[in-house]
DNA sequence: GCACAGTATTGGTTGGGCCAATCCATAGAC
DNA sequence: GTCTATGGATTGGCCCAACCAATACTGTGC
């Protein structure tokens, strides 16, 4: 009966015939999937396929099923659906690392390129406020490395975010994985290179600061390619 | 005690585990893993949670279900993970274009940068080739702009294919759709632009050719900030 | 008008069953 | 001896029916 010409499971094909009635605006965003009993009678599955097919949109931050209410249509913003693709870059091999690592780099150039001549007070004020909490040298102290990678993290993060760029935050975002960060801070204290990188960091502030996007895009490059350097390094 | 941060549903629960076990190598690249039956009993789920937690990851790209043979995981290469990715993309909101492009345009630029110190003579002969391909004026003949779009796509996949960075490819790759694509060539044709798109294409390959690093990155870029411009004035 | 209990609705999960594709070992043909 | 094909055994694909759990809705009593 179904003859379809192209390969098709079920599963499959419900998936792909989801996607299409999402990307056609009959599901808008935000808006509510028939429940699972109709939709599966609907497209003539069984209600475990659609499940499955739900499921996976749902991984794929597409839709979003909430128990005893319904499914809905997620936001669709870039973030959304480029935080399942974190996931992905988190599970990737070690060797693909520099490759992330140079992508980012010109990314990470892009958006402080952009920020200089956006950056706003208040953001400026938390960046300084993230510099203040890398200070603290994990070396004395409980030597709490986390602490100096959230603070990174956050650093990075209000960059991004002064870009006004939706996706290339979630990209940067998405390259900038959390046990990476963590490797490289804790190798940066153990070879006691730790105060260059709050200084590369502090460059990166100051060129904001003064509204120079060439020198923030420049610094903010250089940044990158230092861990770049130091990664490549200790692959050896 | 269920307490626990994160939202635990068996199904995601099972996700989270499958995930886990791939990213510590127990399920290695390329292997094979027990018949949903057995790992089903292993997880404590049954074998319909099971299954939908194997279909959500078989749709990210993690893992590949043969029928009488059994599920593998898959080479976890970026191409492969960032092909999902792609999936995403396209449903993304139009507004998102424009920020998808100003990403796009730092991508390329590296891209073609890179690619300007390390391409053959071989991946020079096939640029050569698409850029005749393009040259098929759509305006006479059967004006298949489907043709021109082909072979814009392949050029820039050779581009990407000589920076020889298998993320970036695939990034550059999921952030140019061809609906995209396109859309940007009709309209070059309907405007009468479209000698001043080939002649880009002309710039990057000439660029390349010459092992010209700073100047491919440059035309590169300018590429693909035309694009935006296009763009950008086509929304009004 | 408001708090609360009961009920209907909806996604979450389970177990079992059968189908279809693939693999593999064995028997047969040449 | 080598190749073929034939028939199980294995494995994923799909469906059905039922029950659980969380949420929304509704009507009652105050």
């Amino acid at each position: 009966m179904a003859g379809n010409g192209t390969r098709t499971s079920a599963s499959g094909e419900t998936i792909q015939h989801l996607k299409k009635m999402i990307a056609s605006g009959e599901f808008p965003p935000g808006g509510r999937l028939p429940t699972e009993r109709d939709l599966a009678v609907q497209l003539g599955v069984s209600r475990n396929t659609l499940r499955e097919a739900i499921r996976a949109l749902t991984l794929a931050g597409l839709l979003e099923a909430r128990q005893g209410d319904g499914t809905y249509v997620t936001s669709l913003s870039p973030a959304m659906l480029l935080d399942t693709f974190a996931m992905l870059v988190e599970l990737s091999a070690d060797a693909t690392v520099l490759d992330m690592l140079e992508v980012r780099r010109a990314l990470e150039s892009v958006a402080a390129t952009q920020a200089a001549s956006r950056i706003t007070d208040e953001q400026l004020g938390r960046l300084a406020g993230h510099l203040e909490e890398m200070r603290h040298d994990p070396q004395r102290g409980d030597g709490s490395v986390d602490e100096v990678v959230h603070a990174d993290a956050q650093f990075h993060a209000v960059v991004t975010e002064a870009a006004g760029n939706p996706v290339l935050a979630a990209l940067i975002e998405a390259l900038s994985t959390r046990t990476l960060r963590a490797r490289t801070w804790r190798g940066r204290v153990d070879q006691g290179v730790f105060d260059r990188a709050i200084r590369e960091h502090e460059a990166i502030f100051e060129a904001l600061r003064d509204r120079d996007p060439a020198r923030a895009g420049a610094v903010a490059a250089a940044h990158v390619a230092g861990v770049e350097a130091f990664l490549r390094a200790a692959q050896h």
